[in-house]
RNA sequence: UGUCCCGUGGUGUAAUUGGCAACACGUCUGACUCUGGAUCAGAAGAGUUCAGGUUCGAGCCCUGACGGGACAACCA
């Protein structure tokens, strides 16, 4: 009995954050009388990532959790960058993250006659010029953080010539630069966002959607709090970096006649150890082919993540246990890491997959005698069932799991020593036979006690370790791609001296096109996720696998104490 | 030399709105184990940037310092 909980219904329930402190004063004061209305907000100008998500699931999540809904809109005020190639990978990706804006999709420039409105409310209340100045002038007019600007010889223009002006900036009368629309507010405000803010620039370039109808474009700060206006966005969630243009956006709302004024509300946005997260670089990776493109597994956009293994619910919980709060900082990787884990090591079933093959004979073991042997697909999860391994005279090993001089604390395959061949049978090592050239080993040769069988009733000796394993004729030959960080520096931008393409991880990516798997794989198909046991999650390449020729990634590794062990050298 | 924001274990978030700091990741033990995975049990680790003040009592309020960040696109 526990009903002790008491829960207004427009308060939250789920862990606390700044954001919601702030929703639950204005559901105390009745600041807005509606629902709880969030947005999302992408400009159609790249891939979203891992950043993205954060935003995402914060602002459908707290939507959900107050009732209300949330949509998406783009945020396309300049047409000269976006593509509809974005708008709908973003909606993909919004989508595979299991989130459902339902039938609210917007656009800014769905706004703009209404912005166009707007503009023309503002200049006849003497509010708004059209400035000739150049760009250049502008700049120089405008001051610094500490020295106020200077008014511009415009600004001083008659409300009649603005909007004679304004028209026929609209009309396309001049060429691009020409003129410029201002909010005329004060030159010499602290804050530089309210000296005198462009609010619609003359661009004349074909807009995605629009076509050729508009030559100005508006500028976001006009743009983004009119859109949140009409659609009855409550509270506009957007990164820190926008804290300094709040006082701009409620001078708009304040300004004009709108009906409805949401609350701006800024975060912290998302920083990953050994990660890039700033479009441009990323466009950079792409663009000089570091990487294989947006979705390269090794990159940290929604559909790199997806590429690579990540779950939709393992990038969800990362985004809830890291929080929401207003101070900056640098989430560690391994954190992400570990939501796939725990999302993977639950759902993917296990399979076994020799990476490193080496071949293991079996020398008292019948030469074409051929045992299934009983295999459990995820101890995790009994409805995941059981299936059948093929086991023979000749299998492969990973190479790494044997030693000929092991070191301590080494519990696997060494010349004398006893393993387990998972599922198997318990083998010992007799001999070792090697290239007489390069001295590496190229076979393995052991005995095996048929009393160990796994699951007879004499199974029950206890061996060190367990190795695995997959017989050599039965085995599916695949490739598999190992990934590793990106890069090997956690801040890989902060060397003012080096480039951060200097940074980059040799080994991020290691191709390997002579793995031994359990033949059952060569179904598995683009979706899969696995376990091989004993090394890691994979998933099927969405990119490289072909019918029946599947090629696979590695998501993460499973945690290897042993691998700490051994880099510690104790 | 301006304005705004931030400052809690290694990292990230909490702290019933003023009642002697909790959770997660990471780290380290140990148990268990046919995955050196998972699981289980436990440990170490902050007295909340600093200094004053208000208060019976402050991480929460006030003042000042210090530290970090944002802002000078016709980008978003």
């Amino acid at each position: 009995m526990s009903e002790e909980i008491k829960n207004n219904d427009n308060e939250s329930n789920t862990p606390g954050n700044f954001i919601k402190e702030i929703i639950d004063e204005h559901n105390k004061t009745g600041r807005f009388n509606k629902e709880v209305h969030t947005r999302f907000p992408p400009e159609p100008n790249g891939y979203l990532h891992i950043g993205h998500a954060k935003s995402i699931c914060l602002n459908f999540g707290i939507a959900k959790d107050y009732n209300g809904v949330t949509n998406l809109r783009f945020d396309d005020t300049n047409p000269a960058k976006e593509d509809i190639e974005y708008v709908n990978s973003i909606q993909e990706d919004i989508k595979w993250l299991g989130f459902d804006w339902e039938d609210r999709l917007f656009y800014a420039s769905d706004y703009y006659d209404k912005f166009y409105e707007f503009a023309v409310e503002l200049v006849k209340k003497g509010k708004a010029y059209v400035d000739s100045s150049s760009a250049d002038e502008m700049r120089k007019m405008r001051g610094t953080p500490t020295e106020p600007g200077t008014e511009s010889p415009y600004r001083n223009r008659s409300v009649e010539e603005n909007l004679d002006l304004l028209e026929r900036m609209k009309a396309g009368e001049f060429e691009d630069g020409a003129h410029i629309l201002r909010a005329k507010i004060n030159m010499s405000s602290p804050n530089m966002n309210m000296r005198d803010p462009a609010i619609y620039r003359i661009r004349k370039v074909d807009h995605h959607r629009t076509g050729d109808k508009w030559c100005i474009y508006p500028m976001y700060d006009f743009a983004h709090g009119l859109s949140d206006s009409l659609e009855g966005i409550t509270h506009s969630i957007c990164t820190l970096e926008f804290e300094n243009h709040r006082p701009l956006y409620d001078w708009f709302l304040d300004e004009l006649d709108v009906p409805h004024h949401p609350q701006q509300i800024e975060f912290a946005r998302l920083n990953l150890s050994y990660t890039i997260m700033s479009k441009r670089k990323l466009l950079k990776l792409v663009e000089d082919k570091y990487v294989d493109g947006w979705d390269d597994p090794r990159m940290p956009t929604i559909s790199g993540l997806r590429r690579r293994g990540y779950t939709p619910a393992s990038l969800r919980n990362f985004a809830e246990e890291v929080g929401v709060a207003k101070r900056d900082g640098v989430i560690d990787v391994a954190r992400l890491e570990f939501a796939v884990r725990n999302d993977l090591n639950a759902t993917a079933n296990r399979v076994m997959a020799v990476l490193d093959p080496v071949k293991l004979v079996i020398t008292n073991y019948p030469d074409d005698q051929i045992e299934e042997m009983d295999a459990v697909n995820n101890p995790e999860d009994p409805e995941a069932g059981k299936r059948k391994l093929p086991f023979s005279k000749e299998l492969y090993i990973e190479r790494n799991d044997f030693m000929e001089d092991p070191p301590r604390k080494f519990f696997r395959l060494a010349p004398g020593r006893e393993v387990r061949l998972r599922y198997a049978y318990i083998i010992k090592c007799e001999d070792v036979v090697k290239d007489p050239e390069t001295g590496e080993v190229t076979e393995i040769h052991c005995t095996y006690d048929p009393e160990t069988k796994s699951g007879s009733p004499n199974a029950g000796r206890k061996v060190k370790g367990t190795i695995h394993w997959v017989s050599a004729k039965h085995a599916f030959n695949a490739e598999v791609r190992l990934y590793d960080r990106l890069f090997e520096v956690s801040d890989p931008s902060g060397d003012k001296e080096k480039e951060f393409t200097d940074f980059i991880n040799p080994e991020s990516l290691k191709v390997l096109d002579n793995c031994k798997l359990e033949p059952g794989l060569s179904n598995a198909e683009v979706g899969d996720n696995f376990q091989f046991e004993r090394l890691g999650y994979f998933c099927v390449d969405s990119k490289y696998s072909e019918k029946g020729k599947p090629v696979f990634n590695r998501t993460v590794t499973l945690r290897d104490t042993w691998a700490k062990i051994a880099k510690s050298g104790k």
